[in-house]
RNA sequence: GAGCCGUUAGCUCAGCUGGUAGAGCAUCUGACUUUUAAUCAGGUGGUCACAGGUUCGAUCCCUGUACGGCUCACCA
């Protein structure tokens, strides 16, 4: 059913009366001249006196009108920015200036005229013609506190954007961190490269999937969850240095940092391992931020977080026995579960001794992490496609890295041993029938091409939505995706 | 999934001990040819989220539902 009110029935009456007019209130196309802030910028020398040489076109949306009789001072939003114009009868015609006064805030006109500054000091455009270009039936919030409600906010996105200009900027913002990592992936001769969104076995993380059903094939298929495993497909075909900023879909909770659907940037790099991946790590973000900011130190939700490489590295063992009592190295399986239930870690009992860690770093560790952090060493049970660490088989060559309390990445030395990497599928494929919903099928094609050779390499997924988060110090995932998840209205 | 909080005019928000609702902005009418939260005068605008219950009477108290926020759980 048509929503309606007062305030919108009045502009429908107005936009009526403009068509009775015989003006057409959403024409086909018009031909600006200048933007808002390139004429704040190009005509900074104007004074208070019209000069005909000053001529510019512009098209905005009214943000602000007021009306004084026979003059009327408008500011016009475009991309850029504002701009005042000031349209006065004797200058527009008095058929065009009595349309003009039936204009409202939020509609989109276009406007010529000469820029010259006004008594208070302001750039304005002394308007000789102004001419609508699109209606607005709708009317904006009020324009001295915006729009302040966030289920309007996200639900309806267009409107924020219209009202608050610093939410303009984070998305502009994100782009920018994007097309930063892009250029330097691209300089180090990475190849940007595009793999199955639907794929009929998921895996490459533990996650529940979305799943549909292709009509033709008659076959179920999933969202990605990663695309970790094509990547690395990749890599066996003969790109030596791949990335994809892949959208993935989890079918799991919200909130403050998890989206159904998030943006994940992953990488590879033939004959790397974890250490050098490391090291490109913490120099990709420095950089990023660094072009973004001017700095390597910025403040996220009142703390400074310095990026200057090289970051913290401490392994997953050392983290644990820094940030909690529990030493795992001395303890048995038994023992730490207990010590661990006793502290009031919740554990079903059947967990290995590198579940009960990972674990333990969850609780204990993460939230602690503010400055940029490696954590590495993983244990095996956890990260069933990364390389063991040649001294020691329980643990694999792989890094996490926290800010903020975040996980932000994610990396190892991938597993590149065909017999080894069909053992961790079969337990993985255990864990499965045994009722573990995250627990991933068996990909034999994933095998096959391991079968045929992949070379030593380094992998990295970043969160970019959590990285933006950061660099724009936003405390939400939502106020970093334009149309973040939402129920239905109704 | 759980706890807490919220939902009142287009927007931002008040609303006391239960007596059928207010402000500012926006909007409308009039005045105003350098204003900028323009000003001045006068108006319009409400399913108090929804459904029940208690009560002589409910925006207010109770129950349920929907949606949202925060926290927790889940998410390697």
């Amino acid at each position: 059913m048509e929503e309606t009110n007062d305030l919108m029935r009045q502009r429908k009456e107005k936009l009526n009366e403009i068509r009775e007019a015989g003006i057409d209130p959403y024409p086909h196309q018009y031909a600006p001249t200048h933007t808002t802030s390139g004429i704040l910028d190009a005509f900074e020398d104007v004074d208070e006196t019209p000069d005909e040489t000053n001529r510019v076109t512009i098209a905005g949306r009214i943000m602000t009108k007021r009306d004084h009789g026979k003059s009327s001072f408008a500011h016009l939003q475009d991309s850029t920015g504002q701009i005042q114009i000031y349209v006065r009868r004797d200058d527009v015609g008095t058929d065009s200036y009595k349309i003009y006064r039936r204009f409202d805030v939020g509609d989109i006109i276009g406007a010529s005229g000469i820029v010259f500054r006004t008594r208070t000091g302001e750039l304005t455009i002394l308007a000789d013609a102004v001419e609508l270009l699109s209606k607005s039936i709708r009317p904006l919030p009020e324009k001295w506190h915006g729009l302040q409600d966030k289920q309007t906010r996200y639900r309806q996105r267009y409107a924020d954007l219209i009202m608050n200009p610093e939410v303009k900027e984070v998305f502009v913002m994100r782009t920018q961190i994007v097309q930063a990592i892009r250029d330097m992936l691209n300089e180090q001769n990475f190849i940007e490269v595009e793999t199955p969104v639907l794929q009929p076995i998921y895996g490459g993380a533990s996650a529940r999937p979305f799943t549909t059903y292709h009509n033709t094939l008659d076959q179920p298929l999933y969202l990605r969850i990663a695309n970790e495993l094509y990547l690395k497909r990749l890599i066996v075909g003969g790109f030596d240095r791949v990335y994809e900023f892949s959208r993935d879909f989890r079918n799991e909770g919200m909130d403050r940092d998890h989206n159904p659907e998030f943006t994940m940037l992953e990488l590879y790099l033939a004959y790397a391992d974890y250490l050098e991946v490391m090291e490109l790590t913490e120099n990709l973000i420095a950089q990023t931020v660094e072009k973004l900011h001017g700095t390597t130190k910025i403040t996220y939700q009142d703390q400074e977080i310095d990026f200057t490489p090289p970051w913290r590295r401490i392994t997953m063992i050392e983290s644990i026995q820094e940030y909690s009592d529990f030493d795992p190295d001395s303890l048995s399986t038994h023992e730490l579960y207990t010590k661990a239930v006793n502290a009031g870690v919740e554990l079903a009992g059947d967990e290995s001794k590198g579940e009960i860690i990972a674990e333990l770093f969850d609780i204990f560790v993460e939230s602690k992490l503010i400055q940029p952090t490696f954590i590495y060493d993983y244990p095996i049970e956890v990260s069933p496609f990364a390389k063991k660490k040649p001294e020691n088989p329980e643990l694999v060559e792989r890094f996490e890295f926290f800010i903020s309390g975040m996980e932000v990445g994610n990396a190892f030395s991938e597993l590149n041993d065909p017999i080894d990497q069909r053992q961790r599928f079969m337990e993985q494929a255990s864990n499965l029938a045994k009722g573990d919903e995250e627990a991933f099928m068996v990909d034999e094609d994933y095998l096959r091409a391991l079968e045929y050779g992949m070379p030593p390499t380094g992998g990295l997924g970043i969160g970019i939505d959590r990285l933006t988060m950061l660099l724009t110090d936003q405390y939400s995932i939502r106020d970093v995706i334009l149309f973040p998840q939402m129920r239905p209205e109704n």
